[in-house]
DNA sequence: CCCTTATGAATGTCAGACAATTAAAGGTCT
DNA sequence: AGACCTTTAATTGTCTGACATTCATAAGGG
């Protein structure tokens, strides 16, 4: 047992502070816009110095736990953590992730359209004529010749996320964030072909016919057939690399 | 020139150093494993000083962008963000963002088994014989009429982390830890009758033996009656409690 | 050859000072 | 009285210098 109480002098004590002081806030001991004492009365509370104290405090900045205000009345506020704060960490998270870890083309496309074909059937009830728009919009600079593959990317994934966020879920918009967004780097791997460009934007054509009627399940075809012809395309990258490799 | 960009001064200069320094892991300028300059060194090549560096590097280590050594041939290193960081970042962000964010209880839940709902056709046909013990060990469990409330309740998210790591998609695993664990705080304001017990568990039941048909179908069947059910229950806490407080 | 000890480089912590910022209190003029 | 300016005090942001602690390697001794 390694509860805390009994000893672990292991960590820095800044990392211990902030630690106690993330505690708080998660089981709702301290509430959002609360302001957390001074440095000065913190650094007394805790028997460190300032400095100590300070850097204990960035580490909760750096989640977004607390907000800091300089001058009179100011310092150090419980932060209320917003959808787009979320977002933006776990989008970063997810990527770093999916970059250090040496995760197969395979296994992260898989992961993306098995949660894509799970908003799937909540979309094509719930679809706006906006989150439509917003995906045929998409669809038509896709179309664009002299587009540049890392736009073409880049459109891809708005293209993603309107479908996630027509599923008029925020929970799960955020969830998925971290899936779609995180693939963009791998896909940014891919040189696109005319050919290829013209598959694609017709299975998105045919995904966004499938939500505006409303049909779940063409949706999800259209999803398998999305990922089983993104997957040839990673794997043909791998292969032309190997290849040259060796 | 110290980050001559005119534009933003707004931000502290710890944040912009830590902001430099991870775009430059982000975008793979620093490789796993690689040896950040001592803060005395940094703090000479952004001119400023030690303790900036210092909050700096604190940023960047509650991200688990980095990791420091002490001693000789010490320093800051970048970190390989394993799944186990990701998954407690991913797991605190979650809960805080439900928390602070009046969540309702419906869409948290509606996100959940959405994101349940797409692991079971892959846990069907993946699924080993360890992740049936498991789920079947935390059956046994929840069937034990002296088991605290909060104690079943943790074992209902073990069983269904169960389901999740059964799809054998450790991307997959990762994304949807947040939204199986986040659920826990607002599982737990649950009061579970013995008959409510009695019903999930029977639900568990359905579903472990779907997996070991490796029925698709049956799985999903019985995580819609499970989220049904569930969402039931969520309802007849908030009645009463909209009651009593009236 | 192994064990012990020194060394130096690095992070961790502390103390004190000053700059910058900001809300609120107080004062002045119309 | 009300609008505008000034002062003030509290607080974070930054800098400097010092010392403590840790630890891999090198040096030395048996």
């Amino acid at each position: 047992m390694k509860t805390a109480s009994s000893a672990e002098p292991r960590q820095d004590l800044s990392a211990q502070i902030a630690e106690a002081i993330r505690t708080a806030i998660i089981e709702g001991r301290m509430i959002v816009d609360e302001r957390l004492p001074s440095e000065a009365e913190l650094s007394e509370q805790f028997g460190v110095s300032r400095s100590t104290v300070r850097e204990a405090l960035k580490r909760l900045a750096a989640q977004s736990l607390i907000r800091t205000q300089r001058g009179a009345f100011g310092g150090a506020f419980v932060n209320r953590l917003s959808y787009t704060d979320a977002y933006s960490q776990q989008i970063t998270t997810s990527t770093l992730l999916l970059s250090m870890n040496a995760v197969s083309f395979e296994t992260a496309c898989e992961a993306r359209y098995t949660l894509e074909r799970a908003c799937a059937p909540l979309a094509a009830r719930r679809r706006t004529d906006d989150s439509l728009a917003t995906m045929r919009a998409e669809i038509a600079r896709q179309s664009q010749p002299d587009l540049s593959d890392e736009a073409f990317c880049a459109s891809d994934v708005a293209l993603h996320r309107a479908l996630v966020d027509a599923a008029g879920n925020p929970v799960l918009s955020y969830q998925l964030a971290g899936a779609v967004e995180a693939m963009q780097p791998l896909m940014n791997m891919i040189t696109f072909t005319a050919r290829s460009r013209g598959e694609i934007v017709s299975l998105h054509a045919a995904l966004a016919d499938a939500l505006e009627r409303e049909d779940a399940t063409a949706a999800d075809t259209a999803l398998h057939r999305l990922e089983a012809y993104t997957l040839t395309l990673g794997r043909d990258v791998m292969a032309t690399r190997a290849h040259k490799r060796t």
